[in-house]
Parts: structure tokens; sequence; C-alpha cells
DNA sequence: AATGAATGAGGATTCATTCAT
DNA sequence: CATGAATGAATCCTCATTCAT
């Protein structure tokens, strides 16, 4: 069961597809295997459920956004840049994998308790990350934490709404996000 | 099977507290009738199913939050003032109800789609009472919209977090956001 | 819980006009009572339940056929005459009690196997006297037997095709039936 | 879903054998996968209901029979003649799949509408049929569309009487049927 | 006698998961 | 590795029946 592999990535990728477009409870395992053009027995080649496929969605998304945001870390620069370099890695990522983007923050929430206690967490190791930017920022701890919380809520809603109405401009609606948190956290 | 009995609100009261343990799909109608102490069938005297039974939380909650922005609506004052008023009541009704907008703000997403086409409906009514007044403050159309659901979004994600942290302190959190996107709405 | 009242009356009255537009399935209770314009429980007073009440309805119709035989029994005659009665009577007792009929005769068969019992014995009772009757005209007992109840069967089927058209005159078609079974029977 | 399969007869067969005993109502889909040897999830792979398989019964006894009379119909031969053997085939079949025959002609009638409705369709196809091959013979459309109804009904009834009563010779009561009809439409 | 709210056993159906091929 | 037929636990909902008022 190795975490590469060409069917394991298909599978991921047609997992996407079809829960970006149902939902992880409306979305059955039959239709993923269909979507990938495989039985359904391969699926669990490849993954052990339909939970721990969907948790390696998430663990891919995230995996990909703290990629991002740790290799800006490691550039030099003051915190204030180092933040808006942050906040602009991140949303690049999510604008790049957008169905993914939606399954991950939009599609999944009030399912499973165990899926849910995954994404907390993954959700919280990333939360703290930007708390501790917006800290080195001047925003008192407090401010910081819920500012965090709040942006990613703030994108998370975002991407429901562009999920309804696609013809709306999703890098625009990121953007003016950002404009309004910078300026709320009082750093524009 | 009227709109207003004991029974009835007993059962939602029910519904509202195993909803914001289990979500909608882990909750089985069996669950909410053990919680009301009644039997199955009980349930079905008083909604015409699992999903009506949500409905009917989720426009209690709405029902609640248009009442406290229309009645703050009818008073005279400017702009700013009556956003400031808008929103307020609005956090208000839902550190009323914290487990109740728990449950439809958290709980619900990524259900089935007829019930989140409900709860689109819904939240767009309120979104556009939100985006009205924004641009009477001032703000550009595009401003208004995004950050209209904007604010939505970030206070759902506090939401999930005093889910998971009750020690919190929520209505501070509701504050903390609020100042945020005053200042990121250039309101201050 | 007297045979008879006025009550008990309307019930299977009511009864009569469910059934005979759902069947014994598709009823419930609670339609039986709602036709009547009593409380589902009141139906408890009258009947000791579902099965009790149609049980009743058959029992009320073949009350009536046996009787308009057992009657014309007793007039004396040849027994060709008396046959040509005996069906006429019961031709006579349906077609007065055509709903009833049709849900004795169509709408019950194949339900509980309680309920067949209770047809399949009182249909014997009812048989038999034909079959008697049959065999004083001198028909041998095996055609006499397959008679009585191809005649039975026959006329049920009429029922079953007038209730689906119910432009279709349904006292010509009993004739037609009587004309062919005389025929069939040399009696003619 | 092939329309033939080996477990998909086994699935007929076993529903056959419960239905005829217990009727379609009272007969459970557990009870016909436990006769087949299979899960009830089994039943589903095949038919996509109860009343899906219910119906398959239906239409492979109809196409059974269908067959029969119209193979007889190819074949040359006077009116009465080809009546006279399209009653036998007819006869044939019913005799050849007794149960089956029992569970459509006797156990079907008054379950759900759905079923109903198909049933009466199929009867009405072939009755329609016989009732052409009447006219040929000499029968006014009158007489001979009750007739071929009354000639269903007296199967149907001697089918219900032979079920209480195996121990009756019922190809010989199918054949005092037909010779009570034959003579009844003056044929002999 | 009458009511009708409440009951809860029972039934059809789904779907994540397994395993023999 | 791959398959997909088979599994059966789990779930929503119905409805005949009861009983406190």
């Amino acid at each position: 069961m190795a975490r590469t592999s060409a069917r394991r990535q298909e599978l991921m990728k047609a997992a996407v597809s079809v829960f970006s477009r149902y939902g992880y409870h409306e979305t059955g395992v039959r239709e993923i295997a269909e979507e990938a053009h495989v039985a359904v027995g391969t699926v669990y080649l490849y993954f052990s459920g339909k939970t721990d496929l969907f948790v390696s969605l998430i663990d891919m998304l995230y995996g990909r956004v703290m990629e991002a945001v740790l290799a800006n870390r490691r550039q030099s620069g003051n915190a204030v840049t180092k933040l808006e370099e942050s906040l602009e890695a991140v949303v690049k990522v999510l604008l790049h994998d957008r169905d993914l983007a939606r399954v991950v923050l939009i599609k999944s929430i009030g399912s499973e308790p165990m899926l849910e206690d995954h994404l907390w967490h993954v959700h919280q190791t990333f939360a703290n990350l930007l708390v501790e930017e917006l800290q080195e920022c001047g925003l008192t701890p407090a401010t910081a934490q819920v500012g965090a919380w709040a942006w990613v809520g703030a994108l998370s809603e975002i991407f429901g709404l562009w999920a309804r109405q696609p013809a709306l401009d999703l890098e625009a609606m990121a953007n003016e996000v950002r404009v309004i948190f910078w300026k709320g956290w009082g750093l524009g």
C-alpha cells in the first residue's frame, strides 16, 4: 500500500471529483470506483475504507498548504511581510486545487466523528501556524487566535459561495477577503 | 400538526442536543426519540421525517435571526449604526441559541442535497440583507457581497472552535470577529 | 359489542367504501375511521381489529347470499328450477351490494392467512350448497363440484373487470355468465 | 443485471415458493433470501425491489402463456380448432407451472396498486387474444368478451381450490372447466 | 362511549466492506 | 494486482393497536 502509486493518485483524483459533486455521505465507494474506471474492490487495495480515502484527501490538501507556508517561513524578512506571503501562499494552493479545497473546507464538516477529529487536528496545526505569525506582527494572543480561525472560516464560506455560483470570480473574492482581514488586523 | 406544541418543542430541543453531538447523518431518529423520551413513531406525528425535523431547526434559527435583524431595521438611525446593530442582533441570537447555531452552521453542511438547498436559500436571504446594509454604508457591491459571506463564515468557524473547546469565551470571540470586520470594512 | 348497532353499521359501510377503493392492505384503519367520521379508537370498540372488521364484511355478504339461497330452497319445485332460482338469488344479492361483493370477491384474496382461511371456509359452505343443487339436476359429483367453483370464479372475475371499467354493464355481464354456464351444464 | 442468470433464476424460484405459501404482503424479502440461501442484499442485485421481483414472476408466466398461444396461432386450421388448441395450450402452461400460476392468479390480487396495474395490463392483453379467437368462432363481441374473462376467472378459482386441497386432480378439473365453457359457448 | 396521542414491532432498502476467483 | 458478486448490519418509516382522559 505505497503512499504513492499511479493508481492511488487516480483514485484520489476521482474521489475529489465525485465528493465535490455530491458530498461525503451522498457519495458511494462504487461511484468513486466507477469514476476511476476500476472495480470497487480495488479501492480497498489502496485505502482501508471510504473514511481513509477522505482522510487522505484532507491530508493531501493540508500537506500542500503546510508545505507552501513552511517554504515561505524559511525566507528571511520582517514579520508582516512573512505573514502576507504566508496568506498568499495558502490562497494560491487553495485556488490551484479548487475542487479539493471545496471538498475539504465545505463538504466534509458534519460527517463522521472520526473524520471530524482528523480534520480538526489538521486544522488546528495549521491555525497555530498563522496564530504564531499574527502574534509576531503584534496582535494580542486573543486577536491572533480568533483572527486565524476567522480568516479560515471566511475563506471556506467563499468557497461554498463559489461552489453554488461558479460564475463568480473565486480569485477576486479571495483577494477581497485578504484585504478585509489585512485592514481588520490593522496591518494595512 | 400544530406548529407549536409542547411535544413538538421537546422534540426539536432533543434534536438540537443530539444533532449537535453527532451531526445529521450520524444521528438516528431513534436517538432523537430516546433523548426526548418518546417512541420513534411519535417523531413522525410532529414531523414528516428526519429531514423535515432538521429543516425545522434551520428555519427556527433563521427565523429568530431574521426577526432580530428586521426589528432593528425598523428603527431610524444612520446606515453605519444600523449595520452595527444588525450584526450585534445576529450575534446575540446565535449566542443565545448556541447549540442550535452550531447544528445549523456547522453540523448540517454536507448533508442531504435537499437539506443543503434549503440551507442555502435561507442563507442567501440573510446574506442579502447584510449586503444591502453594507452597501448603504458605502461599500462597493463586490466588497459588500464578499464581506457579508466572509463574516458569516468567520462566525461559523468560531462556533466550530468553541464547540471543540467550550472553555473559550464565545462571546468575546464573536466580538473580536466584529472588530476585525469593522476595521476591515473601514467603518471604524 | 353488540352485533347490531348504528355505529357498527356505519363503520362497516365506511369500510366497504374504503376497502373497495384501495384494497385490504392499502387501507389503513385511520382511513376507515375518517370515512365514518369517528376517531380511530372507536373502531376498536366495535371490532377487535382490522381483520375482524374485514371478516365481518365477508360474513355480512355471505350471510345475505346464504339467506337468499336458503329462502329459495324452502320453496317447492323441480331441481332445475330451484337451481335457476338459487343462481338468480345469488346474483341479485351480489349486484345489489356491488362494492361489498367486489371487496370480498376480488380485493381480499392474497391477504392475511387468517383472512383467507375464513374466506375459504365461508366460500366452501356456499359452494357445497350449489354442488348439492347441481347434483340434484343430474350432474356428476365431479362436474358439479368443479362447476360450482368455476361459476363463482367466473363471477368474481366479472366483478374485477367491472371494477376496472365501471362503464361496463355489470348486470348484463352477470347474465351472460349465467347463460354460458347454463348451457355448459347442459341444463338449457 | 442480466435477464438470465443462475442466481436470478434461483431467486425467482424461491420467490414462487414463498409467495405461493404466504402471498405478496405476508412474504418478507428476508424469507425469499433465506429460501434461496442468499443474503437479503443479494436480492437487490437482481431485482430493483420486492415489487420488481413479483412483476418478474407475472411476466414470466404470461410470457410463457402468450408464447404458447401465439405459437399455436401460427398454425393453420379452422377457428374452432385453433381456439380449442389455444385453451389447451394455456392450461398446459398453467398446469406445468402450478405454483407460479397460483401465485400470479390467486396470491397477487389485492396487493399493491402498482402490481395490480401491471397484472391488469398483462391480463387484458391476454384476454383480448381469447376474445379475438372467440369472435372468430362466431360469438358476439359481448359474449366473447365476457366469456374470455369468465373462463380465466373459472380457472383461477380452480387453482385456488387445488391450492387448498392438493389431493384434487387439477388436470381433470381444468378439463372439466373446458368442457363446461365449450358447451356454454355452443361450440361442442 | 368516544377520543386521538402515543406506542414499537416490523419491513423494505442501502451500502461499506469482504473474499474467492 | 484486480475483480465484482455477495454480505448483513443499520436505518428510516409505517401503521395496527392501546389507554389515559
